[in-house]
DNA sequence: AAGCGTTACTGTACCGGTACAGAGCACCAC
DNA sequence: GTGGTGCTCTGTACCGGTACAGTAACGCTT
């Protein structure tokens, strides 16, 4: 019958204040009942309650609570690349999966930071946050010294580490380079890398190092030259596009198709190799005897290939975890005025061998 | 040699009124300054920028401008499921990924929201936004709820429509008819289908449409009835829960082993019917020839498979685009009072055919 | 009866911005 | 000289909470 339940547009916004008129108490004890329940005796906190879901009143308005209480209940995520490619890149998926999943247990939101725009609208330096987990973005990007200015607190995951922040990484240069070993303990001599890179097309590179590339790309590139130089070996390299897809195609037809056919290929990851198998077979190539494969990350597509690809894996969801855990770290030292953990990690990583590899081919 | 400059812990913290002191303006100067350039002189501006420079300052605290404005930058996204399983979904990775990059453009942020977790903290309910996308979930989930009484932009996606609120789906009925009808124009008559379920196990069910499933696997469900009970065919029904990725294996071998083998399988995504295909082969069995199958999605797997699965195209994309657009356009109307939309907009679908399924075998 | 620790509630002072309605002033036309 | 218009800049009143230091009442010891 009322106005007030039905017409809520012209309704007055429901605040602590309404409640406490209505109820007859101090504002303060209203706050009380909801964020504080041992500060009041129950049976006033149920008809404070009671009187709040009359009115309609939700709870705290959150933007409000924020700004008195100096914290947001959410964490961002930096991605420079556009968001739209790294849902496509399943070990990406799969790290946001277990940070939001592990964020869900400390009742932390997950807000996706998508990179500066052309408007003038920058969520670096606009959005609420508590603190923000910044994956493989270059350090110097603007996005990332937004964050940096605004003092957040930060953890830098597969990211080139910075002294005085947190990292969380894995040891790439170590699982390639037992990736490389093992195609030359298998007697390979003439092996080739297919890797990430940045320019428009695959093709041949003749310095790797001096390419532009993210951090687990240059790890990775030096970890596999580790090994091979060791061994006296100099491997041709082909840098193909992350994206289109096609484009790893392209770069492991490269490697197979000329005159120097390699008899291993190291990729820089299981959806590279996935195109060389794929070529492979394609030019009447068997794997792994003609040619041996290896990939890296341990994609779940790995098993489903045939042969099964040998490859090196990382423990995604624990980076995730981990990586929640020290920013939550971060978050507390902060609060508690203790000092903050800066800790770099490199998680450990793990050569898979399975059917993608074997013996090099007499001859 | 100044502790300010050294001493970061116990520098009080600079806010528009520092820097108002500082240059000897009013703090509402300095607020323009930042955020309306077009209410002062550009000298004075400059000068007020550099100052705020000066003293380390990095822009209005996104909360108390969130609070002031009544607008935060961001929009949450609410999926009840575990975040970790809906990142391992390629359609849902595909539709987030769309989302974020359309809100990038209007300069928002995305805050995926957890569901409400044990120790009482509750996203939906705590976290400031400027509106929701509600993707895939119960319409009378305590997440749902809690958006819906803090009377928030809301816009649902892929779910169950609810009057008054504005929807994006897909038109999964017509699309499961046409690809039902297919199979019956190509002469099959014992046709099974595979879909979604929540049980533990993969099985037979006898009543499909009374068991609990969400918007689009009931919408498909009564597509593929709308054709088959009009071509007079009832077909037999598995149920496969989504997880683990096996138990569509075994959902498909259910429907290949027993005694009354169909001729033809729809099947509720591409993945299971890639299980479908994989079964098939590992029992011998020739796609189309002996089996057709038919899936849905147009996942990218669906032209790496051997034979290019016939299927149901879904475009995600666009999916992803209208429902930022639409939800937009609500946050717009409610900030003009104007009335919101609330159309409910269901997506055109296209069976596309390729090489998983022909005519049904003689005999 | 004085002293003291609890429990239950309240008052005040913020948190750091923005909206909006002026105010002062220069410039211009008439 | 007067009134109107535009450009800058300012004052005040919020936005909706929380932190913290009270205060009052009550029971319990000594």
């Amino acid at each position: 019958m009322s106005n007030a339940t039905t017409l809520d547009q012209t309704m007055a916004r429901v605040t602590l204040q309404t409640i406490a008129d209505k109820v007859g108490v101090s504002r303060m004890t209203v706050s009380n009942a909801f964020s504080r329940p041992d500060q009041l005796s129950d049976e006033l906190r149920t008809r404070v309650l009671a009187a709040a879901d009359d009115l309609g009143y939700v709870g705290p308005d959150p933007s409000a609570r924020a700004l008195a209480r100096g914290s947001t209940g959410a964490v961002g995520m930096l991605l420079t690349d556009s968001l739209g490619e790294a849902f496509t890149d399943s070990v990406a998926t799969t790290f946001l999966a277990s940070v939001a999943d592990s964020l869900a247990e400390a009742g932390l939101a997950l807000t996706l930071l998508t990179p500066a725009g052309t408007q003038g609208n920058v969520p670096a330096r606009d959005v609420a946050m508590d603190g923000v987990l910044v994956y493989v973005c270059e350090p110097d990007s603007p996005d990332v010294e937004w964050l940096r200015k605004r003092r957040l607190p930060l953890v830098g995951v597969d990211q080139t580490p910075v002294l005085g922040t947190a990292h969380v990484n894995v040891d790439d240069r170590q699982g390639a380079r037992a990736a490389a070993q093992h195609l030359v303990d298998l007697g390979h001599r003439r092996i080739d890398i297919l890797t990430l890179g940045y320019a428009d097309h695959s093709a041949f590179v003749d310095e790797p190092l001096a390419e532009r590339n993210n951090f687990a790309g240059r790890q990775r590139m030096l970890g596999w030259l580790d090994a091979l130089t060791a061994a006296g070996i100099t491997p041709r390299v082909v840098l193909s596009p992350f994206r289109p897809a096609e484009a790893a195609d392209e770069g492991a037809r490269l490697i197979l198709t000329g005159p120097d056919r390699p008899t291993g290929v190291l990729c820089f990851s299981d959806v590279y190799a996935a195109s060389v198998v794929h070529a492979a077979h394609a030019l009447g190539l068997r794997v792994p005897d003609d040619i041996s494969v290896v990939g890296y990350d341990d994609n779940p597509l790995a098993t489903r290939l045939d042969p099964p690809l040998t490859t090196v894996r990382q423990d995604i969801e624990a980076k995730g975890r981990l990586a929640v855990a020290t920013l939550t770290a971060v978050l507390k030292a902060r609060q508690d005025g203790t000092p903050e953990p800066t800790d770099h990690v490199s998680l450990p990583v793990e050569l898979v061998v399975r059917g993608s590899s074997g013996p090099a081919p007499q001859r």
